[in-house]
DNA sequence: CCACTTCATATAGCAACGCTATAGGTGCTA
DNA sequence: TAGCACCTATAGCGTTGCTATATGAAGTGG
């Protein structure tokens, strides 16, 4: 029952709160849930921490210490943008791993009590952004960048944790992600215009389609199901 | 105190709820504050909502109902993206006009209370995002852009609500939107300078195809060739 | 006109919650 | 040994979300 024996109090409460919160499926975890798995009495956990939030607070900042040393041990690929890619999939990572925590810091953030972590997670995007920037790399203010890739980044992992587990599909995160970096860097020729397809029906598209795919060799399909796809854009684009 | 009498119980209560939750500043709103505004007591709360956070879905639904109708009036502007761009900027505004609704709605989602109004919102965008594709103007298959696009936008919603008033910035806001629409329109040559220019303009022909089809319900195929079309449209649509 | 069901609301209260007033125990310093 | 912080426990307050049960009103079939 009470766990981890011997040790202070004020570790025993955070390793339970942690514990719970890990383990908690949705559901709220009181303060009686975890002083009685610390082993101690309500007092004590008032003592040390001020009130439940307190508590979860340690918590977090514990945990989220740990990601970003992890972080930063790491970090330096010469690459500064692609670190910054890496950072995002760590920071999902991080919430889909420990949901219930990430949802007490990032999801009932409100202006009375704004996390620390906040900042702190969007200094160490900004620092990254930082060497993007002396490299030319990137077209905006780099705290500017870097609050808007966070802002961005919460979002899809609050998406990702609402998801049932079984439908999580990563990819919304790699493309947000990629969108954003393509945004706010200087790699791509941006002024330049694209071919105008102002049409917009369907047989319009059905031969753009056929073109395209007769000019590209796609190896998508295979040559006989091409070969059927191909007949059957001829119906639809020949019938007007 | 039971401050708009002769009405229905049910109304008085989704009133009155909405009144506390636009009102209480940060601090949680309770049943027993509800029911009093209300004029009623505890069990008809539970009766017609079920529980507590039925009652706030129902709260939201109609918020965001309101708004959706707002949206929809005023929506076709001839150009998909811009009202995309106008979609956003929507949201955001609902979400700093009523934020302990938004928090309701998208703070505190998990996967097994996933409200149903991510997906109206989801559908929204798609819709939208789908006459895009039909005039080809994107390069992403419309349900992916929405998800993207709508979770950047409710992270940068909720980065806006947990700032202080006085400092909130919304140039956040209009540059992560910018980024997202544009690096999933196809306004510019992103891959003209790259190996991919003649796969990447199939794949925005397919996404185009793919969307004026389903709009349009062409019957030059039958369901079953139809299905198989589409299933191969997703094929190339789909791929990197 | 009366039983009968159905729906909607109220009375009263349970178990669990966050939190605290108060007191007792422990180890240190004088 | 006395005094003093510090830490922890006993016991319980007020509030929370929610419900077992009962009562009233409204319609329906005989």
């Amino acid at each position: 029952m009470s766990f981890d024996d011997q040790l202070p109090p004020k570790i025993r409460l955070l390793r339970a709160a942690a514990e719970l919160l890990a383990n908690s499926e949705g559901s709220a975890v009181s303060t009686r849930q975890i002083t009685k798995l610390a082993g101690v009495t309500a007092p004590t956990l008032y003592h040390h921490f001020g009130d439940k939030e307190g508590l979860f607070d340690a918590v977090v900042s514990a945990g989220f210490e740990e990601y970003v040393a992890g972080e930063r041990d790491f970090a330096p690929s010469g690459e500064p943008l692609e670190d910054v890619r890496r950072m995002w999939d760590n920071h999902v990572q991080f919430g889909l791993s420990q949901p219930h925590l990430y949802l007490v810091m990032f999801g009932n953030i409100r202006p009375e009590s704004r996390p620390a972590i906040v900042a702190d997670a969007e200094a160490l995007l900004e620092e990254m952004l930082n060497k993007a920037a002396i490299a030319g790399q990137i077209n905006v203010p780099p705290r500017e960048a870097a609050r808007s890739i966070l802002a961005a980044n919460v979002g899809v992992t609050l998406m990702l944790i609402a998801e049932p587990v079984e439908e999580r599909n990563l990819e919304l995160s790699t493309m947000t992600r990629d969108s954003m970096v393509f945004a706010v860097s200087t790699e791509t020729a941006r002024g330049a215009a694209a071919e105008d397809s102002g049409k917009s029906s369907v047989v319009v598209a059905a031969i753009a389609l056929n073109a395209a795919l007769q000019a590209s060799h796609s190896d998508q399909l295979s040559s006989s199901e091409l070969k059927l796809f191909l007949e059957w854009l001829h119906r639809i684009s020949s019938s007007s």
